[in-house]
DNA sequence: GATTAATTACTACAACTGTAGTTTAATTTA
DNA sequence: TAAATTAAACTACAGTTGTAGTAATTAATC
């Protein structure tokens, strides 16, 4: 079994907007520049140009208010994590999530910590059933 | 520490690709075509392009056998697995790898059995120290 | 030697993305 | 009401990618 709903593919930069938007709910275009800005300087035309985008390609919606839009997400963290992880493991891992753990864990970014954080969650996973 | 080599960043189809080559080290454009043509139908010359910019992305190189080129992968599948999920780790999880496997074992696609290997492999890993 | 086949080089074009300027419309303010 | 500000709409442009056609070159074969 592959995938059944359509993955969802966000670059870099659109999972930056997305991330503002499922820390804040309801934001306007000016809201989302300033929240943006304080990691990296972009127009605010730039910014709503991604903004009308995402919505386009479904991810985000919007609402009037007075004037101008209010976007919100309309995928969750959770699902885009799934997906974009998903579609890795199948792409480059054969579907073998033990491959993926393999080299996460080879990473020298992961601690002794979170090692024993991760064995804790699969013991939990496990014993679940 | 984020990554200190450039990320590696691959398309799907680009990825596909390197998979024939990581497979079979030297190709031609006609043998990898080939390859490829098993999966999905593809123009000789649209792979031809591809393993052009591959090549000057320097990902994959080649040598001169005659009038035709033989090309051979640069970087190897782990490097790329590596890198890509580095990259997803950093922009999606937040650099916490408990966060990444929290959604892998939640996948679905996920069974029982694969747990007990992922779980194995960090026994194996912790007792390394 | 002329024709055919193989191979690379060059060109094309549409979709998507990052980035932002300019124009228009609406609202606030002086 | 005229001027200034704000917001969205429209336009632009370069880089990457997927896809492939056409041209040029070289080698093989009749």
């Amino acid at each position: 079994m592959t995938q059944t709903r359509p993955a969802i593919k966000l670059s870099q930069a659109q999972i930056e907007v997305m991330k503002v938007l499922w820390q804040h709910d309801k934001l306007s275009v000016s809201e989302v520049h300033q929240l943006l800005n304080q990691h990296k300087p972009l127009a605010l035309t730039t910014v709503a140009t991604m903004l009308k985008r995402l919505q386009e390609k479904g991810v985000i919606g919007y609402e009037k208010d007075g004037r101008q839009y209010l976007y919100q997400a309309q995928v969750s963290e959770a699902e885009v994590r799934s997906s974009m992880l998903g579609s890795l493991l199948q792409q480059l891992f054969d579907g073998e999530p033990e491959a993926l753990v393999h080299h996460l864990v080879d990473q020298e970014t992961v601690s002794e910590d979170d090692l024993l954080k991760i064995k804790a969650l699969l013991d939990q996973e496990v014993r679940r059933d």
